[in-house]
DNA sequence: GTCATAATACGATATTTTTCGTATGTAAAT
DNA sequence: ATTTACATACGAAAAATATCGTATTATGAC
């Protein structure tokens, strides 16, 4: 085993993320209630998580005051592209165009973002 | 929580699938060997694993004969569905389109692969 | 039959992730 | 100053995964 530090997200970690990037940054409560809305946790299951994910350095927070203001330290597509590429991996056989037929076949998607796909295949 | 089964596959188990998949069936001995390629693992860990995919109904196995047989349970698709719907609840706000966008402009896809793309969303 | 080989079964341990109880600190209200 | 309300820190348990050692059994070679 080596030294190289693993920073893919857990799947706790990252709905700590998610509540993190649509906010920017928020403290341990404002995640918690926007935790609870989707499913039962006691706070400070919430707070160890984002504990530990500031050790690991997937969160900056600023602890000047009391209540500490965490942020996230990875963006949100950095963090998308790491699991596409680990799944791209590991059930695609490498192949990103697999992956998007395969998304865009199974889950129903609207006309208007098939629309835009096709925009968007366009402008590359 | 429900009494639904979960049926998700961890990280350790795909790998196993994949190996399934490919070959169609195959032997613990079979599956080991191919593992071997990618990572170091025990010979009795990757039976182990084996045996609780069965116990959890991730695969079938043949064992008229003293070397078990084994087979998938889940196609490849299902499973590939399976991980894809998650991560886009999870990551990409319940959107497929944005997880095409995201994949196609991250991961350098070929010319052929796009204009396979473009086909596809015509066929739909 | 006995031995060598290779397979399964199974329990125990290790590792990772999640959850929570409790101690403690701080600030505002009374 | 005491109480109340929240906050962090931290250790430890629980749960989910992964790993491995050992016992046992089956099969073929001799």
């Amino acid at each position: 085993m080596t030294l190289i530090k693993n920073n893919k997200p857990t799947e706790g970690e990252l709905e700590i993320l998610q509540v993190l990037w649509e906010r920017q940054s928020a403290t341990v409560r404002d995640v918690h209630e926007e935790l609870l809305k989707m499913k039962e946790a006691g706070y400070t299951t919430t707070l160890k998580l984002m504990q530990i994910m500031f050790e690991k350095g997937l969160v900056t927070r600023d602890s000047s005051n009391k209540t500490h203001i965490y942020q996230p330290a990875l963006s949100k597509e950095k963090t998308q592209n790491l699991f596409l590429n680990k799944m791209i991996d590991s059930l695609f056989a490498g192949s990103s165009a697999q992956l998007v037929m395969q998304a865009l076949g199974n889950h129903k998607t609207s006309k208007e973002e098939l629309d835009e796909i096709r925009n968007y295949l366009n402008s590359i």
